[in-house]
DNA sequence: TGGGACAATTTGGGCGTCAATGGGATTAAG
DNA sequence: CTTAATCCCATTGACGCCCAAATTGTCCCA
């Protein structure tokens, strides 16, 4: 069952075990592999209290966004700071499973279990309950322009 | 038959078995087939307690309006929340059934019953009761600024 | 107009497969 | 030498696939 071409879409959470390990989705896990993604980015997001996972293309992308900016404004140092400074590198576990580390940890406040949520190039780690939170709040705010047609 | 027409209309209420699955009104399969869809891409309505299920053409139309935002705002950000990571991708089973998953439980109050009501483009799932309510208000809503009286 | 047979849907379960999870063993790191 | 990360295997449970029963709807003919 190939769901979607390659792209990371729709949600689940699942739990974290006694070893601080959490499994990545099947489905995300397939479109890594399609693209023989062995190396994962991860950093902060820039608006919600989530982790963003990627391969190294997404941080090629965001360099590239970093060039288009003035080297020494406050914007593009800020950028740097997160992108550079705050990003890691990780791996999947032989069983497709991943580390929640302290840098995810405390950012996202992640405790018993993690919310996979899909973002199309890339995915995200979240605490369930703030992704709920957002997601309401995020479709409060939507409804209220209406997108409806 | 005069409603071949390739678009989702009507209603029905179809029964949710033991193991949380509903049966795809026959007609709205057809239409699906019509239109070779074989994904399903679901995501919670703006303003009712109703999840709503169309193509993968539904969700490229919200995508067409992300595109003309600065990839980088906030507004993006919460968009792509929603469609991306708020929507789930499903697939029916070889009898033309989708499992009634938490995610649609929870946001409709789906219980042992469920309405599907189409939308022309795409369909939705309701719990019964919510639908009848929700038409009645609409009728008197309508009634009360239009065509009668 | 009212059966009644036939066809299509809807519904109910059994079963196999695969993903998620847990725990012990092995290896790397400090 | 101690601690932590990784690997490997076993268990569990969910989901997809198949087949069968029951229900509903449709059409034809008396």
């Amino acid at each position: 069952m190939f769901c979607v071409m390659s792209r990371f879409l729709s949600n689940a959470t699942n739990r974290v075990d006694a070893k601080g390990r959490v499994s990545v989705p099947a489905t995300f896990r397939a479109v890594l592999s399609s693209q023989a993604i062995e190396e994962l980015y991860c950093f902060q997001d820039f608006h919600y209290p989530a982790i963003n996972i990627g391969g190294p293309e997404l941080l090629a992308r965001f360099e590239r966004r970093l060039e288009d900016l003035d080297p020494f404004s406050l914007e593009a140092n800020r950028m740097s700071l997160l992108i550079h400074g705050g990003g890691i590198f990780m791996r999947l576990d032989s069983e497709g499973r991943l580390m929640v580390s302290d840098f995810i940890r405390t950012y996202t406040g992640i405790e018993g279990e993690v919310t996979f949520a899909g973002r199309a190039d890339y995915f995200q780690l979240w605490r369930p309950d703030a992704f709920q939170a957002a997601q309401n709040a995020a479709r409060e705010e939507l409804g209220r322009s209406g997108p409806r047609s």
